[in-house]
DNA sequence: ACGATTTACGAACGTTCGTGCTATTTTCTC
DNA sequence: GAGAAAATAGCACGAACGTTCGTAAATCGT
């Protein structure tokens, strides 16, 4: 089928543009004039904004995975893989993988006050991916690799929020050590609590 | 004058409303319903959307200091008054300050792809914050209360990464322990570098 | 209390929004 | 290559957007 494949495209583009201008910023219009379609025609792939919002954080969450843990998965579990993750994020940053940055730290601020279907999605995908953190972190305990009394949800909490202070700083601010310095604070966390 | 009476109580209603919906999202149709007053009229005392969201913006930087800064400032400088600007800042979180969660987070993540006189403003609120921060952290070593080798910028980017962290998990994840989270690890950082 | 000035309103503008229809073109199937 | 099915375009809609303008009403200084 083509219309699959025009989807995709349209989906792609559609990540893009609302990580610049917010999920509720995408636009009909403007998404199909910059795909050179007409507006019906893009609309007929989703029968309703609110579908295309759904697909749009959809294809987002495929990026986002695809970033950052499929690389971090090549390292062996345990305090390896943990680490992987983290500059897998701030790499995730630096290279600008979605234009206006982090499609999902702008999700959950954008959408923290809305309720409804797409903040019930992003919600969800934000449990997800703060759960996958905290079982990199008790996989790096079960292997002896972290100190046993490290408790994973706090330690996935402040890697979370050091990774979003850095999309902050980077984005907003311009500040080109923002990453250096997200950098150095997981890993003198990490290496505290770190088994020798 | 009567008029700068119905400015103030409008943008009081401008920032709950642009912290529950977006800057962008604040419309003027629907600010002025809510007021039981008319677009045109309420309007004129603009002249225009963007000039509407920088008085707004104006208006949540002074509730912002009111809120967090003010009172942390009875505290004697050094170490007492960091911890009392961490603490209110959680505070702030915690009372509900704004509807939508922290004004400037949103802001922030709403405004970091969007040029313009609102972002250079947001921007430069930002700077000031992070500044005030970083002198609060300077004077905490001047006074002897944090170890020397303390770098205030670190130090800075830290704190602010767990207090966003902190809004993100209360607001969209409904967790009612991120506060408690941000608290513990504020309070294990910032013992980990104070002088006894 | 009166005249000057400020403040607010109502109606309308041109645009853009999301969303239906109906055709027409393109693609797939056999 | 003909016929079925899918994909796209064109057009129109009602609503909401920011904005303008002329006018009425409220407020002010004296």
């Amino acid at each position: 089928m083509k219309g699959s494949r025009t989807r995709q495209s349209i989906l792609e583009r559609a990540v893009d543009l609302a990580s610049l201008e917010g999920l509720e910023g995408l636009t009909i219009g403007r998404l199909a004039e910059e795909l050179g379609m007409s507006k019906s025609g893009l609309f007929a792939h989703f029968g309703s904004k609110e579908e295309l919002q759904l697909a749009t954080v959809e294809m987002a969450a495929e990026r986002y995975i695809r970033e950052i843990f499929t690389p971090a998965l090549q390292q062996p579990r345990g305090f390896p893989r943990l680490m992987a993750i983290c500059e897998s994020w701030l790499s995730y940053i630096r290279r600008g993988v979605f234009p206006g940055g982090c499609f999902f730290a702008a999700a959950s601020f954008e959408f923290d006050s809305r309720p409804g279907p797409v903040q019930d999605r992003v919600r969800r995908l934000m449990d997800d991916w703060i759960g996958a953190l905290e079982r990199a972190i008790r996989m790096a305990k079960d292997e002896g690799h972290l100190r046993p009394d490290v408790d994973p949800s706090q330690l996935a909490f402040e890697l979370n929020a050091l990774f979003f202070g850095a999309n902050f700083s980077f984005y907003l601010r311009n500040d080109g050590e923002a990453i250096t310095r997200a950098q150095r604070a997981v890993e003198s966390r990490l290496s505290a609590l770190r088994v020798a």
